[in-house]
DNA sequence: GCAAAAGTGTTTAATATACACCCATGA
DNA sequence: TCATGGGTGTATATTAAACACTTTTGC
């Protein structure tokens, strides 16, 4: 499955049924809300024409009303079957065709003006967000109606996405420097300097090589490996390996 | 509406709904899961015999299967009329009779085994939390229904509350140092000693009065009253005020 | 050798901790 | 005046920031 054809599933859990004609008030307003989830995905890239990293995410264009033609989250139905976690992690695979190193569960949003619809059922999204590798990102292909887009320079999407997103990034910037989530972003051997850029990155700023590197290494939970990246233009450096545990609750 | 009033509203939301033996599995599978707010509620009370502050919260005894006279968190219907935050807000005046300093989204527990019955209809709690004070929490009277207990000593709660409750600790410990979180268990003039209490209690350890009363006059984002606290036995404090905003997400 | 990133050392400032000490009040 | 918590001062340890300097590679 790719990611374009998830989009087919959009509808289904975004958009809302309308209830038959002859439904009166009381009927209506006891018809339980529909559940969706969400996922913000993000990878990092490099800025166009630079070697700079920067935080991306993958959206995909809605086909149908409301909102159609208007660029939204990628997302699913919720199916009977599994947890809110399985179905974000299916969801995430289907969008970018690979499991997530991290996935974690962001915030739930059933604010009543989510639709611009009048009539419309209620839908609560239930708004999941992953870290995806440059490798794995690679695989959800850009598309007429699937594109990455950077994280802080975003147009107007379709629902509340926007804040969202905007969500997911202050979570992503206070997350980041008290655990493991950079490492969700790099591949297992890594070098110090890649683990800086992933910080300059997503916070924006410049950091200090020399005394990043020395507060890294008083993390315990990294471990310098006996290899070393060859194939740079100057000094290789070395390769490391992060041990602590990369699990997420629930 | 009293805390014991809001037990009859419990198995609506959180017990299921069996489908008609006629349904076939495609049907069943196919029925929306049903949507509960629950609100872990969490007041400082002095623990009996002493004058140490701990954390308390109110539980209510079920009264209907699944889980009947086991305790639980107190919990509501989402009306289809009010947005998430307001159904959590409407549950906790509800139950404690008052409108909370602090209510905010802790999770949304959805997996699959959250009811021990089989056959039942899937149920996704999103359950907030909330920081009360002192006078607001005496008004959600004990009865035999109706139970205030500390939260760092539970027994066996329905349900799968009791992981709940240990992760809305986890919470309010991470986030009470680096926020507004403490003010929101005092009113709005306190000494400086009051908000060290609460920090003791929260965080289970003594801290030295000295360095906390710096650390707090360090934060901008309080401010010396006037006043001082009389009818103590010793020199009387003087009181503080929060100047920082409280606004929460949502 | 030169440029550039890898990696180390050192100096300084900011912050946390420990604890001695004075202050003001009720009893 | 004594006990006690309120409140201040200070000396020390720990940590963060700034930046000079050495090392190792490709070209």
């Amino acid at each position: 499955m790719t990611l374009e054809s998830v989009i087919n599933a959009q509808p289904a859990l975004q958009a809302a049924t309308s209830y038959p004609r002859g439904a009166n008030v009381a009927e209506r307003s006891a018809a339980p809300p529909s559940l969706a989830i969400s996922t913000v995905i993000f990878a990092l890239r490099p800025i166009e024409g630079t070697d700079r990293l920067a935080l991306w995410l993958p959206l995909v264009r809605r086909i149908r009303e409301p909102f159609k033609d208007q660029w939204a989250l990628p997302g699913g139905p919720l199916s009977h079957q599994e947890s809110l976690q399985d179905a974000a992690g299916r969801n995430l695979q289907e969008t970018t065709g690979l499991k997530p190193r991290f996935l974690e569960q962001l915030y739930a949003f059933g604010g009543l003006q989510r639709s611009a619809q009048k009539n419309t059922q209620r839908v609560v999204s239930i708004v999941y967000w992953a870290l995806v590798q440059p490798p794995e990102a690679a695989l959800a292909t850009e598309s007429d109606n699937v594109r990455w887009v950077r994280a802080d320079c975003l147009e107007e999407l379709a629902f509340d996405h926007n804040e969202i997103v905007e969500y997911a990034l202050w979570r992503l910037r206070n997350k980041l420097e008290y655990g493991s989530l950079a490492y969700h972003f790099l591949g297992e051997r890594f070098t110090l300097a890649q683990v800086r850029e992933v910080y300059e990155a997503v916070l924006n700023r410049q950091l200090d090589p020399a005394n990043f590197r020395r507060q890294l290494k008083a993390t315990v939970d990294i471990e310098e490996t006996d290899e070393y990246l060859q194939g740079g233009k100057h000094r290789p450096p070395r390769l490391y390996r992060y041990t602590g545990n990369t699990e997420t609750f629930n």
